[in-house]
DNA sequence: TTCACCTGTAACGCTGTATATTACATGCCG
DNA sequence: CGGCATGTAATATACAGCGTTACAGGTGAA
């Protein structure tokens, strides 16, 4: 099991357009030729950044770009934005336990909010991770070269 | 995206072992029973859990039984014996970053770290809950009835 | 020792999801 | 108004999860 490439594919289509916003009209055909994936994938999840309202999308000069300054967008969002998890919760419950068993009765209640806990520790700890962390590692790197 | 429901139904197994795994002789078609799937299936997560040394398996009048107490197993045994997730990690990196494109050749490195990092607490978590804390909900809820 | 029963495992099918791709309608900007 | 980019539907492919059947192998009990 992972989680979908939408994910990854959304921090990399923010990086860019925060990397090139200013200088150069931002496409999803040029974000597609940076994340190698097809430019209709990259308009999905500029959809879903959308409707989050992370990027304001034109088509004109201006093309893509963010409307939050990078340290305000965190990896929960994109997370968020691009559905990365079923509604359900990140773990799938078998569903069928017999009732007519005192454990499988009760399994479901008793892991529940266990399960829940889990999640929300995940969750919470890409609440502190900014697209600005990304950007500043990155050029970091870029000055090694 | 979810994690498989072999780590729930592995949870539900050592539930009714311990629940029952004195009094009657437990076997995969009972649990499959209890769980609502197919034997086939519960054999699979038993030899997992065998693997991972948290059950002990024979044919004979004892049936199936723990190897350790239910405060000693961890969620993230459970987790971990099924092999809930990917070797290559909780999230799935789009694969095909452009090297000619500043952000694409650093991308990966500049969120491995990060992603790890969520995974790892994640993981941290599941080590906190134990099959005792489920077994203690399952006996209040039925004390309750 | 034998036999019944259980485990271990392979093989196959079905379903759902992820990703790629083509195609086209729609809409905005110059 | 015309060109280009977005939005979206339809389809194809690959793969993982789960169910099911079948059977080989082993262990324990009589």
């Amino acid at each position: 099991m992972q989680i979908s490439s939408k994910f990854t594919i959304g921090v990399h289509l923010l990086a860019v357009i925060d990397y090139l916003g200013e200088d150069e009209k931002v496409t999803s055909s040029v974000l597609a030729g940076s994340i190698g994936v097809n430019p209709v994938i990259v308009r999905n999840v500029m959809g879903n950044l959308k409707e989050a309202g992370l990027i304001s999308i034109s088509q004109g000069k201006s093309g893509i770009s963010l409307t939050k300054t990078p340290d305000q967008i965190t990896f929960y969002d994109v997370y968020k934005a691009v559905d990365s998890v079923n509604e359900d919760g990140l773990f799938h419950f078998h569903e069928n336990p017999n009732p007519e068993c005192p454990i499988g009765r009760n399994i479901h209640k008793a892991m529940d909010s266990k399960l829940e806990r889990v999640q929300m520790c995940m969750e919470e700890e890409m609440r502190k991770i900014t697209l600005a962390d990304v950007m500043s590692d990155i050029q970091n790197e870029l000055k090694k070269n």
